[in-house]
DNA sequence: CCTTGACCTTCCAGTCACCGGAAGCATTAT
DNA sequence: ATAATGCTTCCGGTGACTGGAAGGTCAAGG
């Protein structure tokens, strides 16, 4: 099948598929033309590229995942261990924003948000020491 | 103050501070030799923006802070605004790595981890319904 | 006076994961 | 025969920097 209807089939933009080919992540056969030609092993993979993307995996993860995924006979630890950083990674990335949605809205809170020109949101960001109260 | 001394002052890489120049949200004066020459003023705006991109605020809305900040007349409002929006940012991706957090934290827990071959986690990304027992 | 070394300058390229668009073939529909 | 898609490649841009090369400037030591 073309790219267009890979890109049907898969979901992922023809773009994208493209590029997934550039970095050699799933390189297609190609016809007499010079089109490209996706096989349903390739749309597959396309598919799992798009749920492994969705879930957040680097394309190097992908890389990772997707020859564990064509290795018959790895073990399901070896994914359970990329999964499993990944989540690590994405808890410290979820602390983190925590961190910065509490800063964020104790000085939103803080400020009255009217026509005056006082307004702790901007004096603590130029040091002007919150009041302790 | 030459570069170096503005970086040792505001915390932010020399190679950060020409970046903000070059993309004009903070231009110093220049003495005859040509070295950047940095004034107290400019270092409490770097301070300021450092803070202000710790936060999570990207650059433009950090031109928005500095030109409000600037502005001894404007309304508190409208810097509230600003954090207001970006703090709803900040909360919706929190919500959408918890989503992938859970998502991804059942695929571990359904992994058994060990050296068989089969894999819950590859099956969901390969597209096998899951288990609804 | 000369050299060494630290500091400064500009510019170019790379990061990550694509997206947009242009110029030019191939195929399909009318 | 022509027009409209669809495909190809290549170039450039995104955000917010970071690294490095090539070269000018300055302060200290011999």
């Amino acid at each position: 099948m073309n790219i267009g209807a890979a890109e049907q089939a898969s979901g992922l933009p023809a773009k994208t598929i493209r590029y997934y080919e550039d970095i050699g992540l799933l390189v297609p056969a190609r016809r007499d033309n010079g089109y490209r030609d996706y096989g349903q092993t390739d749309v597959h993979k396309l598919t799992f590229l798009k749920r492994a993307r969705g879930l957040g995996f680097s394309i190097e993860d992908c890389r990772a995942l997707l020859s564990l995924y064509e290795d018959r006979n790895r073990a399901s630890a070896d994914v359970r261990a990329l999964a499993h950083t990944h989540l690590h990674r994405i808890e410290a990335k979820i602390a983190e924003l925590e961190g910065l949605r509490d800063a964020l809205s104790s000085l939103v809170e803080a400020c009255h948000g009217d026509a005056r020109p006082d307004c702790p949101i901007l004096d603590d960001l130029s040091g002007v020491p919150a009041d302790s109260h």
